[in-house]
DNA sequence: TAATGTTTAGACCAGT
DNA sequence: ACTGGTCTAAACATTA
């Protein structure tokens, strides 16, 4: 297993498998789903092992896309052109990874026909995603213009709330928070500009700040303010044509990092039943407290991947099925 | 035409 | 030994 160099994975193979990697990328972003290209590119910037044998990994990466269940695809708007789609996590595969980290997958995310809740199909997921925006855009309205101070209750998160939990030091929030902000100067992208085409994954630093404890030093930095809507330009990423912003953030809560719509969709949305149960995310078992510090040591670490503990959501375990 | 997406197959490795 | 996960390669289809 490589070890994490100084400043960066240098040109060794970083110790994530390509889902670890694409989920990373995808996560970053601020609608929580990338084209592939977009994809490529998160990869490349972030590790310099994959800007050689583009060709291999690449190929292998569209071919993880395409077989694990835990990506979906979303499709273009006819007035967003574009090659290709949009790939996004699935709902329900937020605890796929082991304690969240992207070292380790906890099992394989498979999606069931009878799992009626989290859509099989990624035309359903992608109506699943919107369903579930549309929920929380409601209780941000709810809750008035700033970060919803919402109850579990509120996202019917049916106390599988896990207002505190370790979270894994190579977890994505962790990873990309070193990344692009890092005040020990450890993180790789300390060395490499961050592309402006990845834009601070807001809801990620909020809620560490949220929390009081994450990544304070990000939020207060003015780069993101968290009631500053992300700027389509940053990426039209919207599926549908509806502009989309991430709100996966409130109060000591984290919320499932989905792609949340502005406005509902021109297409009805079908009048929700129960609201479904929350979307285990892998910012799901956010800790109270984890420093930097405590990332920066781990990530120095050579085993870095052994979890204390491992929460696991049984709302997750309702919707997904995670196949031995 | 190149990029993207799907599918199949085989090898390797780790865990049981 | 067996199983599951991952990686790699390849062929083929689709699409902008």
């Amino acid at each position: 297993m490589p070890r994490p160099g100084r400043n960066t994975y240098s040109d060794q193979k970083p110790p994530y498998s390509y889902i670890s990697l694409t989920a990373m990328a995808i996560q970053s972003s601020p609608e929580k789903m990338l084209p592939l290209s977009e994809i490529y590119k998160f990869i490349m910037d972030r590790f310099p092992y994959y800007r050689e044998n583009t060709q291999r990994w690449q190929n292998s990466l569209r071919h993880n896309l395409s077989f694990n269940d835990c990506f979906i695809k979303i499709p273009r708007r006819p007035d967003q052109p574009g090659k290709g789609s949009f790939w996004a996590l699935h709902p329900s595969c937020g605890d796929m990874f082991e304690n969240g980290s992207f070292l380790r997958r906890r099992k394989r995310f498979k999606v069931l026909k009878s799992d009626h809740l989290a859509p099989s199909k990624p035309a359903d997921a992608a109506q699943y995603l919107q369903q579930q925006a549309k929920l929380r855009l409601s209780a941000l309205a709810a809750s008035g213009t700033h970060l919803p101070q919402m109850p579990a209750a509120a996202y019917n998160l049916g106390g599988v709330a896990q207002p505190s939990g370790f979270k894994h030091p190579f977890a994505i929030e962790n990873i990309i928070a070193r990344e692009y902000k890092m005040p020990g100067g450890l993180a790789f992208s300390a060395m490499q500009p961050v592309p402006a085409a990845y834009p601070l994954p807001n809801q990620l630093t909020t809620m560490g700040s949220s929390l009081g404890t994450g990544w304070p030093h990000v939020y207060g930095s003015g780069m993101i303010d968290s009631t500053t809507p992300i700027s389509m330009a940053s990426g039209d990423y919207s599926a549908y044509g509806v502009p989309l912003k991430p709100l996966c953030h409130a109060a000591g809560q984290t919320l499932p990092a989905i792609p949340v719509p502005i406005k509902p969709t021109p297409a009805a949305v079908p009048a929700l039943p129960a609201l479904p149960a929350p979307i285990p995310t892998l910012l799901s078992n956010s800790p109270p407290s984890l420093s930097p510090t405590s990332s920066q040591t781990a990530t120095s670490q050579s085993s870095p991947a052994t979890p204390s503990e491992t929460l696991t959501s049984p709302a997750s375990a309702l919707h997904s099925v995670a196949v031995h």
